[in-house]
DNA sequence: CAACGTGTTCCAG
DNA sequence: CTGGAACACGTTG
């Protein structure tokens, strides 16, 4: 059975489904209904854990290319940074579509789409807001590489 | 089926 | 450093 909840992330919420261990939906938003969220997102959120374990996402599912990006995204270790270009290469794939994907993703956290930046140091984009962005980079310690 | 839009990149000026 | 073409793929007409 589908369950929803909500937690904070400083001015955000960040708005949870799931079902079981598999997560459906994470996504930012303004103001999102009353609920519980399992206790990996508020360790992660405080900053406390740096795994979801066993939570994982349902869009690494299935073998689109989609589902190839995002388990891609998922293997970019807590701290670290990848590009949209190599994670295309690992998904075999264009950076371009890579960046359709994140767009779309549908499970943000999980599949840490806040780790990919722009090849030329930047940090890409992110929805709704890049500020988020640089939060969550700034909270993992962000580490160019290694 | 053709055209467009992307959280990009890379190669010329 | 700025400008433009190309790439793969989902969405839209």
């Amino acid at each position: 059975m589908m369950k929803t909840g909500s937690c904070s992330f400083g001015m955000w919420k960040v708005l949870v489904s799931w079902e079981g261990n598999v997560v459906h939906q994470v996504q930012f938003v303004r103001t999102a209904p009353e609920g519980l969220v399992p206790v990996q997102f508020t360790k992660f959120l405080a900053g406390r854990v740096d795994s979801f374990a066993p939570l994982v996402s349902a869009a690494v599912s299935g073998d689109s290319v989609y589902s190839r990006i995002y388990a891609a995204v998922s293997d970019i270790p807590y701290g670290e940074t990848r590009t949209y270009g190599e994670v295309a290469f690992a998904a075999d794939t264009h950076p371009r579509v890579v960046g359709n994907a994140m767009a779309r993703n549908p499970t943000a956290l999980i599949v840490p789409c806040h780790r990919v930046t722009a090849a030329d140091g930047g940090l890409g984009g992110f929805t709704p807001d890049l500020q988020i962005k640089r939060d969550l980079l700034k909270m993992e310690g962000k580490r160019r590489r290694g």
